[in-house]
RNA sequence: CGGGGCGUGGCCUAGUCCGGUUACGGCGCCUGUUUUGGGAACAGGAGAUCGCAGGUUCGAAUCCUGCCGCCCCGACCA
């Protein structure tokens, strides 16, 4: 099985990149900092969206869509969070083109410029609450629970594709309660959406947790996260849940009639996945052969391929394999019989392995003539000869144990690579074999900024479920109530 | 924005130091034949304003000047 890949062990990064090239999911546009998201890469993040907007509606969500642009005048209603996205925001500022007199192509028409600036949104809460002001009145308009699916754009300096690009794909939920208990309940809630969806759908196990103070979101009072680690003992975040409190409803004014004829405030939450997920979906499973996909998200879960000599078995194993085809698509399976003439059998073997469909039957004239078909399963890359009577049963029992153990994997792996260390040596020692540090901290921003620039390392989160739990700072010795998880992380 | 590297058919690349006819090779693509149980072989074919603009020269991918773009490393971030 000659791999054109370069292994995760010689250069993760390098390795990385090449896979969501040669698989076919994304690619460098020209344009610097933004990709192009391919049909197979599109196809599994339709999977995740449709997915999570099920889950959405279920929790009792609306999609709704705000503009992609948003006056600049309404950055500076919110302060903290100016402070967060001003560095990285693209600016319209005008609205016209004209002939280069000089005769070079076209340029910006100066007699065109915008009287307010436009920003290309980088996230949409202060468009949003500018727009729900009007829309909430009394308690009977709350909760307001909406979502969008959107692009947004941050001017970033370092790009990798999926992990951090320019422009990319995601969802927010902005919605408002009339308590600060229901705002609460709503972030957690969310988040428990996000890690049922990475757990049960991507099969990556994650660690759900609140950031710290400097790692919060720009105007939450409390962010949510959930953490995963990756093969190379980098964390990564996969999806924000933030507690707003009523910072947003202060800036734009955004009132309601109280049921005893007061006016108050309303509370806020923000929550939000982006095409980031497919980095981690990437980097959670993938091997030195190609991606690994979970059967749950994959775009083809089985994929058939015919063995044959001439066009008569051709024709006559196709034949075979379609029936079968049609028999698990009756089940339910996204299928695709692969008989493209033009490809031999182990280039197709090669192709659908490095894209990480998680089942391929194989049949050839000996599987034809003794009634039987190759299995192979792409997390283990193993195979078998079965009874083709009877496959589809054993296939949807084979794709169920796939997703299983993409997980048991994942999980155990995660578990194995944390740490609990007591010390600065034992924690720069954690740091170097890579995986979640479990350490004490003296809680104040100073030592977690002292810790970052002497390490790099970031604290994920403080876990949902810590334990309190006395001890001493690792780094200053101060004392701390509970542990919190560290990590590099991308 | 600092430091480093690189721009040559769709992709990867040789040639650049030391200027010289028709720009090397591979992948991919097209046609045909033979093949087909793990990325096939052979034959033929198409495809390039050598990043852009000036300059030096009888002659520039190659030398000089200016510009543009991209990648890598840092500071910033989901």
């Amino acid at each position: 099985m000659a791999s054109k890949l370069t292994s995760r062990e010689a250069d993760y990064s390098k390795w990385y990149n090449e896979l969501v090239v040669q698989a076919d999911l994304a690619q460098h546009s020209d344009v610097k900092g933004c990709m192009v998201i391919k049909p197979y890469g599109f196809a599994i993040w339709e999977r995740m969206k449709a997915v999570l907007d099920e889950m959405f509606k279920e929790t009792g969500h609306v999609n709704a869509y705000f503009p992609l642009f948003i006056p600049k005048s309404y950055f500076s209603k919110e302060a903290s969070h100016v402070e967060g996205f001003a560095k990285e925001c693209a600016v319209v500022t005008h609205y016209r083109l004209m002939n280069d007199p000089d005769g070079n192509g076209v340029v910006v028409d100066p007699s065109a410029k915008l009287e307010e600036e436009l920003i290309v949104r980088p996230t949409s809460e202060t468009i949003i609450w500018n727009t729900y002001k009007n829309w909430i009145q009394s308690y009977r308009d709350l909760p307001l629970l909406i979502n969008q699916w959107a692009n947004v754009v941050r001017w970033e300096m370092r790009t990798r594709l999926f992990l951090r690009t320019s422009e990319f794909l995601w969802q927010e939920g902005h919605t408002a309660h009339e308590t600060s208990d229901e705002a609460v309940e709503e972030a957690r809630r969310m988040l428990d959406v996000y890690a049922d969806f990475a757990e049960q759908w991507m099969a990556m196990p994650v660690l759900k947790g609140v950031k710290s103070a400097n790692e919060r979101f720009a105007g939450a009072l409390d962010t949510y996260c959930i953490e995963a680690m990756m093969q190379d003992g980098k964390a990564l975040q996969a999806g924000t849940s933030h507690f707003l409190g009523q910072n947003f409803a202060k800036a734009f004014d955004v009132k309601f009639a109280t049921r005893d004829g007061g006016q108050e405030l309303v509370w806020a939450t923000s929550w939000g996945v982006s095409t980031r997920l497919m980095g981690a979906l990437i980097m959670t499973h993938s091997d030195d052969a190609g991606l690994v996909l979970p059967p749950k998200l994959a775009p083809i879960e089985v994929v058939l391929v015919p063995i044959y000599k001439g066009e008569e078995q051709m024709a006559e194993i196709v034949g075979a394999l379609k029936g079968i085809a049609d028999e698990l698509k009756a089940a339910g399976l996204r299928v695709k019989v692969d008989d493209d003439d033009s490809k031999r059998s182990g280039w197709k073997f090669a192709e659908h392995e490095l894209k990480g469909v998680p089942v391929r039957l194989a049949m050839g004239p000996r599987d034809l003539a003794g009634g039987t078909i190759e299995v192979a399963r792409r997390d283990t890359q193993t195979k078998s000869v079965v009874e083709a009577a009877g496959i589809t049963a054993h296939v949807k029992s084979l794709l169920d144990e796939i997703q299983q153990s993409l997980f048991d994997r994942a999980a155990q792996r995660t578990q194995e690579t944390t740490t609990r260390v007591e010390t600065w040596d034992e924690f720069n020692a954690a740091l170097e074999t890579g995986g979640f540090i479990e350490a004490h901290w003296d809680g104040t921003s100073e030592t977690e900024e002292l810790i970052k620039k002497e390490t790099k390392a970031t604290i994920r989160c403080i876990p949902l479920d810590a334990k309190d739990e006395p001890g001493a700072c690792i780094r200053t010795g101060a004392p701390s109530k509970q542990r919190v998880v560290f990590a590099r992380a991308y």
